[in-house]
DNA sequence: TCGGAGTGGAACACGGGCGTTCCATTTCGG
DNA sequence: CCGAAATGGAACGCCCGTGTTCCACTCCGA
């Protein structure tokens, strides 16, 4: 982890740094560290003294996206209601990631295996989830749990994607997003 | 358009380039043309030869994916049938377009405006068709043709990344992909 | 068998991003 | 008000991908 005693100086600029990586890397992995550190408002110098080669600036960025993903698995109460309201409230929670979506995504095949493992709780709570819902009948049977997950994981990006070039307000974009959702994983009559 | 009186053998290997390019280019814009030439199992230096610039090797690749686009587009008859065979038969035609799929979603930002209007005619007959849908009732009229499509293509994604991280099969894949994309179009009661 | 088409490898200069060092400047707490 | 902390800019060497040139090799048809 990072330095527990850090100055508020410090602090301050590193989470700029991070944000502003979020951002530029989400759009393009490949950007250049110094468009990153135009966007933190920070010069190229100050960049590597907080993240010395490109692969630490990763690695905090795979990190704060971790963290924040958990969080909002958490805020989703995945144990509440049945199998499908549950469901909702996780991509409700995930569709206000925003910018961190954008770089899961980029990265995709790269935050694989290892990266998902301190994650892993969140990964059970959603298993098991979908298992109370194959049971209380409120999701489909016959979707296995990791196909709900990519379908979880698409309409996010179809959502983030929509919003870009619609110019569709954020809640609507939610509200589209919330309805395929549901529909797609509703049991056929 | 590429010289039109060309060797046979240099039409392989132009079309071994391009599958190449598709594949490698699909999986990472940022590849070196090294790794294409590779790919393609042909020097770096044959690979200038026929396309001089990286620029004029994405154009190709461009172009190919275009008139693939286009001929899955004319195999799906979207003009028969309800709004949603048409969406099912589009959705079929597309899932079989494999690495070239790979290739669009990387360049789904840069693949923009002026690409896309060579392509657009089928974009009107998609227009046509998600309207016959919502006229006939096959298709929720709540959602707007614009978020079809982008809900087309998430699923698209979905389908291909599960397929290469669960291993199950093509056909297998394409049954789970049908299904919640028939589920999420469907008019709720 | 000869000659041209097609190819692949070696080598080069160029450009750009990266990581580092050094130094001047600004900021802020004591 | 002074000194340490934090920052930004300039400059450098390095690596790697790019685009080019030159030459040797292979394959094939005339």
């Amino acid at each position: 982890m990072v330095d527990t005693q850090e100055t508020a100086s410090r602090a301050r600029t590193r989470q700029a740094i991070i944000d502003a990586a979020i951002t530029v890397l989400g759009k393009n992995l490949s950007a250049p560290l110094s468009e990153v550190a135009t966007a933190a408002d920070v010069g190229r110098t100050t960049l590597h003294r907080y993240y010395p080669e490109r692969s630490d600036l990763i690695k905090a960025i795979k990190a704060e996206s971790v963290v924040r993903l958990q969080r909002a698995t958490e805020r989703a109460r995945l144990h509440e209601g049945t199998g499908a309201e549950a469901l909702r409230r996780l991509c409700e929670e995930y569709f206000e990631l925003g910018n961190v979506l954008n770089f899961i995504f980029s990265e995709h095949q790269f935050l694989t295996e290892a990266d998902w493992c301190e994650f892993g709780a969140a990964e059970d709570s959603f298993e098991t989830l979908v298992e109370r819902g194959h049971g209380d009948g409120s999701i489909d049977p016959d979707l296995p749990t990791s196909w709900l997950e990519s379908v979880l994981w698409s309409q996010l990006y179809a959502a983030w994607s929509y919003a870009a070039e619609s110019g569709e307000s954020r809640h609507q974009v939610l509200r589209l997003t919330l309805r395929t959702l549901m529909g797609a994983i509703a049991p056929r009559p």
